[in-house]
DNA sequence: GCAGAGATCAGCT
DNA sequence: GCTGATCTCTGCC
């Protein structure tokens, strides 16, 4: 495998919606007790701060605080009751807030270790969701606003493949009540691991 | 294989 | 008190 460089910070300085689209692809590394937890993220969603769907769109407040910093860092937030969900934030100038949801990733290395985290489930069922993912990396609020261009816990690192334009698919977010006519959810085309087609 | 409901809590109204 | 960027289990086909 090539060296893992992290994306710098200038990669999440740009529009909310071209990062979603270049993250996939890219790794995620889960440094846990020593060992190293690497997955591929083959799924994400954009959310931005004029966007009512987002989080940050009725101002900043303590929970959501990490949207309106520094770019290139982890928001994560607790939903409902049971699950955490992990944003990268990413935006250009001309927002106040604005972030990539992490939808869905595919196992690449210590997968073993992800199981300890999602017991008695398939590999296909191990990361194919946000709540998911978080469980098999081991993510919660302890590493929010962990800064992700540096090694560290957690971190993200550039494509070691190319992607084309034509395997990603553009189609409407998941879950969400308004603003459901946006296209920001992103996914990398006939991929195993995506969590809903 | 698919649909429906329950779990469970932080933050806002 | 209700809603939410979710997942799992149960029951039925």
């Amino acid at each position: 495998m090539k060296k893992l460089n992290p994306l710098n910070r200038s990669f999440y300085a740009r529009d909310t919606i071209q990062v979603a689209q270049d993250l996939l692809g890219c790794l995620v590394v889960r440094q846990w007790y020593q060992h190293q937890l690497i997955a591929k993220i083959v799924e994400t969603e954009a959310y931005q701060s004029d966007d009512q769907a987002c989080h940050a769109f009725r101002g900043k407040t303590i929970s959501n605080a990490a949207l309106f910093g520094p770019v290139g860092h982890a928001y994560i937030y607790f939903i409902y009751g049971n699950y955490f969900c992990m944003n990268a934030v990413a935006r250009s100038d001309a927002l106040h807030a604005g972030g990539v949801l992490i939808r869905a990733l595919e196992p690449v290395e210590g997968i073993d270790y992800m199981h300890v985290g999602r017991p008695n489930v398939s590999i296909t069922n191990l990361t194919n969701g946000p709540g998911k993912l978080t469980q098999a990396l081991h993510i919660t609020k302890a590493l929010y606003g962990t800064d992700l261009t540096k090694e560290g816990p957690l971190f993200i690192v550039e494509r070691q493949e190319p992607l084309h334009a034509k395997d990603i698919v553009q189609q409407k977010r998941i879950g969400i009540s308004k603003e459901q006519d946006k296209l920001w959810r992103f996914y990398i085309a006939n991929n195993h691991f995506v969590s809903k087609q």
